[in-house]
DNA sequence: CATACATACATGTATATACTTTTGCCCGAG
DNA sequence: CTCGGGCAAAAGTATATACATGTATGTATG
């Protein structure tokens, strides 16, 4: 029986103190695998439930991997890969003490089309809002902002005033984000996306394609092209953040 | 009584998906107060534990923020900025099923431009390392890579086999990454990466400038040129992945 | 009137128990 | 030797219960 330190912190605190003082001793052996949930229980006289709360919790941190049925093993070293930071254009702007300023082309209800409705995850035809703006630093275009909103997560969309509240601004107020998902490509202007950014048909563009989820619900789809030679997305990041 | 969907899924990640849905709907009035946990269990009809587990969890993604002996409240919005992730092309390409090969073009020895010098904030002109190398997919180019090293973290950079090994792994094995700066823009290929890449002088390129440190040493600078109609930068993320 | 106490209610922690789901493995039938 | 059934082990989920701890509030007492 192994004795826990006897100090303020709850138990489930002091089981994830002793699990981690114990990963990268190699105390628990070659394969990393750690004593199961009962064998735990029997060496620290505490519950199940507060075993599983410890490891729970060390797992959602990314320093275990738990697999029904076979075990929990220590997590491999961070995965090699970087994050880099997308940040709201309006804030950016400004930050940079520039002047920001939208323009609505459109915002209006729509039926998606079939495809636009299969990236919501729709099981039938819903009426959705559809908004396109065009976002100028000191009066030069540098985004044009499509976006593609779920009227059953935020109501009002096309009732707001978007050359006054930023449309990432109204949206992150309204609607928790719980996952977002992105693809960054570089494409060439078509002939609306030129007139709009003022650039030549087929000047690169940085084309940023956005789905965001509130729980299981696709809550919106954004469509963001930047003029490529006005802007460019940058981020400076320290991996060590993490607990 | 409130009836939960019908799904697969486990009970409290259904509350969650319940509490999630009604934050921001003005539901639980403009304190912004939760309902406690006792009427959550008399209105959802499931035991205290679950619910309670399911507020702690999105109390820990920062959704929520509770006070013992208070209640519980919807957190004020998060920072507005999400994260994208970039990873390794090469296990990105092996990921996906297909093969990875890389064509070494440069390896060598150099001094230093002046701008780079200035990149590498070196004080005085000292010699680098540059390659450049041409990533396939399945025989496709895909990724034209450059790269700059400081001899003095990583020594024997010069001496390996990058047809081999690839760059990433080999920097990363070596070196431990503190810090990263990304800048990302779409640009016109001119004409050696065209041709190197198998593309159209002009055609739209993912541009992706690298620089790392390790402590306050800069140690790699990197220039990623992807064909933009081959490759686009993807990730999905929660946040709710913190503790 | 002000302070101290009692009380109610909120979240936090800990346990015992039961059942489910997934996996690995042994062992026997063919 | 191989296939498949069944069993055991592991993590996952759900509940009931108890007590701890922190906060707000009303009330009795000085």
């Amino acid at each position: 029986m192994i004795t826990l330190p006897d100090t303020a912190s709850p138990l489930y605190e002091k089981v994830k103190d002793y699990i981690l003082a114990n990963i990268g001793t190699g105390r628990w052996g070659k394969d990393r695998k750690l004593p199961s949930e009962n064998e735990l229980v029997a060496s620290l006289g505490v519950s199940r439930m507060t075993v599983h709360r410890a490891l729970r919790e060390l797992t959602s941190a990314g320093f275990l991997i738990r697999l029904q049925g076979v075990g929990t093993f220590i997590a491999p070293p961070r995965p090699q890969s970087t994050l880099i930071e997308i940040n709201n254009i309006a804030a950016e702007i400004i930050e940079r003490g520039n002047r920001h300023r939208s323009e609505v082309l459109v915002l209006e209800t729509i039926m998606p089309t079939k495809e636009l409705a299969l990236s919501f995850e729709f099981p039938k035809r819903v009426s959705i809002y559809h908004s396109v703006v065009v976002n100028f630093e000191n009066d030069l275009p540098v985004q044009l902002e499509e976006r593609f909103v779920n009227p059953s997560l935020i109501p009002d969309y096309d009732k707001q005033d978007f050359s006054k509240t930023a449309t990432y601004d109204y949206l992150m107020q309204k609607t928790p984000v719980t996952e977002v998902e992105h693809i960054i490509s570089a494409v060439p202007a078509d002939a609306e996306t030129a007139r709009h950014l003022g650039i030549d048909v087929g000047a690169c563009c940085l084309f940023l394609h956005r789905r965001t989820w509130t729980g299981a619900v696709v809550a919106t789809i954004s469509k963001l092209t930047y003029a490529g030679s006005r802007y460019s997305l940058g981020s400076r990041y320290s991996p060590s953040k993490n607990s």
